[in-house]
DNA sequence: GCAGACATACTCGGATAGAGTGTGTCCGAGTGGGCTTGG
DNA sequence: CCAAGCCCACTCGGACACACTCTATCCGAGTATGTCTGC
């Protein structure tokens, strides 16, 4: 079980353009720049994030990404989702009714505890993920990031 | 995150071990005829969770694999930690000491936060699965079901 | 001085190659049981 | 009839190919900007 590289790079790229000001944009290549990330590979992943919802893009000059939505909206849930997709880690595929030992399909109505059981451990995952907005990240980092981030990131304080 | 598809074949495997009389073993063979498994891969993979101490192996004939301590001190994350690793999902690499927007050292001793959320979030996962024994899985099978497998798994009733 | 049209440079978006991990398979070492044989 | 020794079949354990996803890269379509020209 193991998380695509991207997923810290785009958790790391919403929380830097969640400290820009309101409708301020930073292009695909100044975020590369500011974290020292292929520049090509992370746009095509940001993408992932705009067809999400997550971030909105506008092409042509002083273009770029901005939040679509206010940062308290966004949960580190949906970014992490957008980039690894929604689907459980855990996929029964049914092998109890399979094999010498196949129940039949009465038995089989009420779904295998076992894959309960892990269903409800990806619950507790997403539900602690779903718990934290990009707005409590923000708010937990020093008043002094902001204005540092939006100078080292678009080159405006 | 996709955990390997042969988490559900092992999960199945100690449940189904589980319901075996005191002593008594099943073979890898007889383990992948009940599902309909591929018989040396399903070994292969049994020996990860023999490394794990959660089950104990008896080579030669009438041998095979049992499990190595009482059911009930057997947690569902014992097993899935045996054949995924224990490493988190989420690996930080510190990009945030990287590139254009680097922190300084100094910045960097109080760990990231989204690091720390991420951790959290893995935390949950392992302690719902480590609430969950094979004793109680079994618990919740039907009465009927401990005979069955023993017969249709080892022949024995 | 002003408005409109144009060329331009910059942006995102999707289609195309390469590496690493999981998946599947095979064969060899070791061991307990069952048979044979001798007493 | 009993016991000891031997052979064997069955078990696990580790070493070797294949496929799929993540990683990385490139080039093309589209657009807002800035400039130039004509009025």
């Amino acid at each position: 079980m193991k998380l695509p590289v991207s997923t810290e790079w785009l958790l790391h790229c919403a929380a830097s353009l969640a400290q820009l000001e309101a409708g301020a944009t930073a292009s695909a290549a100044q975020l590369a720049q500011y974290f020292d990330l292929p520049a090509a590979y992370l746009a095509k992943q940001l993408q992932a994030l705009v067809k999400a919802g997550a971030l909105a893009a506008t092409t042509g000059p002083r273009g770029g990404f901005r939040l679509a939505r206010p940062a308290s909206e966004i949960t580190l849930l949906q970014i992490v989702e957008a980039v690894d997709g929604t689907s459980s880690p855990y996929e029964c595929r049914e092998i109890r009714q399979q094999g010498r030992g196949a129940l039949s399909a009465e038995e089989c109505q009420n779904p295998c505890i076992l894959a309960e059981k892990m269903a409800e451990a990806h619950e507790a995952w997403r539900n602690s993920l779903a718990a934290t907005s990009l707005a409590e990240i923000i708010a937990a980092l020093p008043p002094s990031a902001p204005p540092r981030t939006r100078l080292r990131l678009t080159g405006t304080s």
